[in-house]
DNA sequence: TAACACTTGTTTTTT
DNA sequence: ACAAGTGTTA
């Protein structure tokens, strides 16, 4: 115990031997906050709470994977077993699926994403004979969640005066009727958005007061990490559990809270002591990640802020280099700039490609990056984008999943009766949701009984509704008997998904037959898993999907042993931290966000975003923009950030247009090329290096759940041709491992492997595509 | 109903 | 530039 102690410095140790009542500590940017939650933990452990008691609320499932670990290192797997463990959603999805029936759910509800949530709120607009170009889907459904978040629901949002005056100055007065339609209509399909689950855990609670009561006293420790992103109705949610017995514990960053868009109140944080009388504040300021010269840079320019907690961090570590600022002539230079400075850097300081990460502030930025990184040969990764999960040809197989798990998944029911395309046109679907709205039943009732509701469908079409609906009728039966992983492959096969992906031969086409095998690759290792996990029962669909709803890409861990550049959004980079730092595309209306522009609080993120994109750097950072960017179509001016400007000039050294930031006659030559290519957008032939095409056709694989997505350069894309391969080689499979082929099968025109693997277990592999090479 | 040509908005971040 | 949405034609 002692030792165990011995690893904290002070004001870490302070933070955590108190137990006793409420705490809040504040910790600054690289000053051991994982640490200190996870001996706090461990000490609640070693001082004889059981594991089952304690409830630790993480901001990423990721994150929570890892302090499991970093706990069980230090108490012992066995004893850090039960703990409650995870995010928001998924603790609180996990309860709410206990006690579905309560809230008139049943336990098998469907969790809507934001895609799926936007489409149920653009079909009630279209229903209600709005304007879709007045009521826009996005921001409409973003106001829904902005009144979940806060707790508001469709009868108070009715008749709150404020609101509905506000809801009239920006000209759609009717959103608290689509609100009302949207809540009506996600129970209907026995579903929940991301916002439901923390609302309706706050119903549950509200009014079952045994229920709470339950988890009140089951929960006699709580742990929340990022306080300062929750929103009010996470607080509310802690609140009222830690509300008795007073033992709660936030940790977070109030310089570091970056996602109010998404509802997170920055006064949780701030207001933490006025919430929780008697509260003990701690406050970590030694920063041990960064040089004094990135902690002081940083600090200057968070200094700008006005509301904030007073903390004076600070760096015992070297003085280090300032952080550069380059500017680069067009956003095209940019990524060459920092291609070069990569590839130097890496030999003069004997650094891996793994110590680099390029930071943007939008996801589209992203493009010019791989395309540079890609002609200096220097393998990368991307994070973000297009998960895996929203991919249109995984979505539409998870619709089915969905349909047969949840029959009265409205949405899924949209994305798949008419796909494959099976002759059921949008008249056909119109006619049967009118007949739902009319007799008030869900479509699955509808189309069940299509002879008892006089519906006009001529009898062709007739016959290929009731098709559809016994294949699905078959498949519910059958989810009875088979794991997710067999189910799963019987869907894409009886669909007809399976021959139609797989017989497309065009370079998309070939991505999405890849997407589809790493769907049904993920089942198959997750109903593996589980059985490891020593799992009795058959692991169904219903499970595989309820992980899956809660997946992002921030969860997915980096392989061990690759080298490779990171590229994500500052958001994405919270938490994290590189010994060398490119911050890029630092402009004015593009970091900070010209959407930004005019709030205060607006730009006081954006400066904090700033801050948590600098704090990232352990070693170097450096600090790139471009005086033109390529934007919707054309080249248009740019200047620096004001940003820049808030840093104090001390900790900076910059460097102007280098236009030896291109030092390859090879480069400097594509760059010019490039933007004669751009300024006039008739294609120029480009002989000499093969353009840089659309991403599906790169490197398309997003390895599904644990794996994590991976837009990769330098390897071999569509990879290792299917050579005569015979039974009883042994191969050695990219991700799988060593592994023996059992047998060799032609189905339809593509070559299966069936392989067992030494770790991985037994694999069925599409020759044309997978990775491996023959011992 | 499906395939194709044409028009429009889109880019802030994500559990 | 691009994707998604709309309208037209077979």
């Amino acid at each position: 115990m002692e030792n165990l102690l011995d690893n904290l410095n002070p004001s870490q140790r302070a933070a955590v031997e108190f137990c006793d009542g409420p705490s809040l500590v504040i910790a600054g940017a690289g000053s051991g906050k994982t640490r200190v939650l996870t001996y706090k933990i461990a000490y609640l452990l070693k001082q004889g709470l059981p594991p089952h008691y304690i409830l630790a609320l993480t901001f990423t499932n990721k994150a929570a994977r890892e302090m499991k670990v970093r706990i069980a290192e230090v108490v012992g797997q066995k004893a850090a077993r039960g703990l409650w463990m995870g995010t928001f959603h998924s603790i609180f999805s996990r309860i709410l699926r206990n006690e579905a029936e309560k809230l008139d759910f049943t336990s098998n509800f469907t969790i809507f994403d934001s895609s799926d949530s936007k489409n149920l709120v653009k079909t009630i607009i279209k229903e209600m004979n709005l304007d879709d170009k007045v009521y826009r889907p996005g921001p409409v459904h973003g106001q829904i969640s902005k009144a979940k978040n806060s707790l508001i629901t469709p009868n108070v949002y009715a008749n709150k005066p404020d609101i509905l005056e506000h809801d009239r100055q920006s000209k759609r007065p009717l959103i608290y009727e689509i609100y009302k339609r949207y809540q009506r209509r996600l129970k209907a399909s026995n579903s929940m958005d991301f916002d439901d689950l923390l609302m309706n855990t706050n119903i549950l609670f509200r009014d079952h007061p045994d229920v709470l009561e339950e988890y009140r006293n089951r929960f006699q420790y709580i742990l929340v990490d990022e306080y300062q992103d929750t929103n009010f109705s996470q607080h509310n949610i802690v609140k009222q559990l830690a509300d008795v017995h007073q033992r709660v514990c936030v940790v977070g960053d109030d310089a570091q809270s970056i996602y109010s868009f998404r509802g997170a109140n920055i006064d949780n944080i701030l207001k933490f002591k006025s919430n929780y009388p008697g509260t003990k504040t701690f406050k970590l300021e030694q920063n041990y990640r960064s040089t004094q010269n990135i902690v002081s840079a940083a600090n200057s320019l968070i200094k700008k802020n006005s509301e904030q907690i007073f903390k004076n961090v600070f760096s015992e570590r070297d003085k280090g280099e300032k952080i550069e600022v380059i500017s680069a002539f067009s956003d095209f230079e940019e990524g060459i700039i920092v291609a070069n400075k990569i590839s130097t850097m890496r030999l003069e300081q004997q650094a891996m490609y793994s110590d680099f990460a390029i930071l943007y502030r939008t996801n589209a930025q992203s493009r010019i990056f791989e395309g540079s990184l890609r002609k200096n040969n220097i393998p990368y990764r991307i994070y973000g984008g297009l998960s895996f999960y929203q991919r249109k040809e995984v979505k539409d197989i998870i619709s089915y999943f969905r349909m047969i798990v949840n029959p009265s998944d409205e949405v899924a029911f949209h994305r798949i009766i008419n796909y494959p395309t099976r002759g059921i046109g949008n008249v056909t679907v119109t006619k049967i949701t009118d007949a739902a709205h009319a007799h008030n039943v869900g479509l699955w009732e509808i189309i069940s009984n299509l002879d008892k509701y006089d519906l006009n469908i001529n009898a062709g079409t007739t016959k290929r509704i009731n098709g559809f609906r016994d294949m699905i009728a078959e498949f519910i039966e059958q989810d009875q008997e088979l794991s997710a992983f067999e189910l799963g492959e019987l869907v894409i096969k009886k669909t007809g998904i399976a021959q139609e992906t797989f017989s497309d031969m065009s370079p998309e086409g070939m991505s999405r037959t890849q997407n589809v095998q790493e769907l049904i690759n993920a089942m198959s290792e997750f109903v593996d898993m589980r059985k490891e996990l020593g799992e009795e029962e058959q692991t169904h669909l219903v499970d595989f999907l309820s992980e899956a709803a809660l997946l992002t890409d921030q969860d997915t861990d980096s392989e061990a042993g690759d080298d490779k550049v990171t590229l994500m959004t500052v958001h994405a980079s919270k938490g994290l931290e590189f010994e060398h730092v490119f911050v890029v595309g630092m402009e004015q209306d593009l970091f900070p966000s010209i959407m930004t522009q005019g709030e205060m609080r607006g730009l006081e993120e954006e400066r904090r975003l700033f801050y948590v994109a600098i704090t990232r750097a352990k070693q170097t950072c450096i600090i790139t923009f471009a005086k033109s960017r390529f934007k919707h179509g054309q080249t248009a001016p740019a200047r620096q950030s004001q940003f820049l400007n808030d840093i104090d000039e001390q900790f900076l050294k910059t460097q102007t247009a280098s236009f030896g930031g291109a030092q390859k006659d090879e480069s400097a030559g594509g760059f010019w090329e490039s933007m004669r290519q751009r300024t006039q957008p008739t294609q120029s032939t480009q002989p000499a290096r093969p353009t840089f095409k659309k991403r599906e056709t790169v490197a398309p694989v997003r390895p599904h759940g644990t794996t994590p997505i991976n837009q990769t350069s330098g390897g071999n894309p569509l990879s290792s041709e299917a050579r005569a391969l015979e039974e009883g080689d042994m191969i050695e499979h990219e991700r799988f491992g060593r592994g023996e082929v059992i047998s060799i099968e032609n189905s339809g025109n593509d070559l299966r492997a069936f392989v067992e693997f030494e770790t991985a277990g037994r694999k069925q592999l599409l020759l044309k595509f997978a990775k491996f090479t023959i011992l």
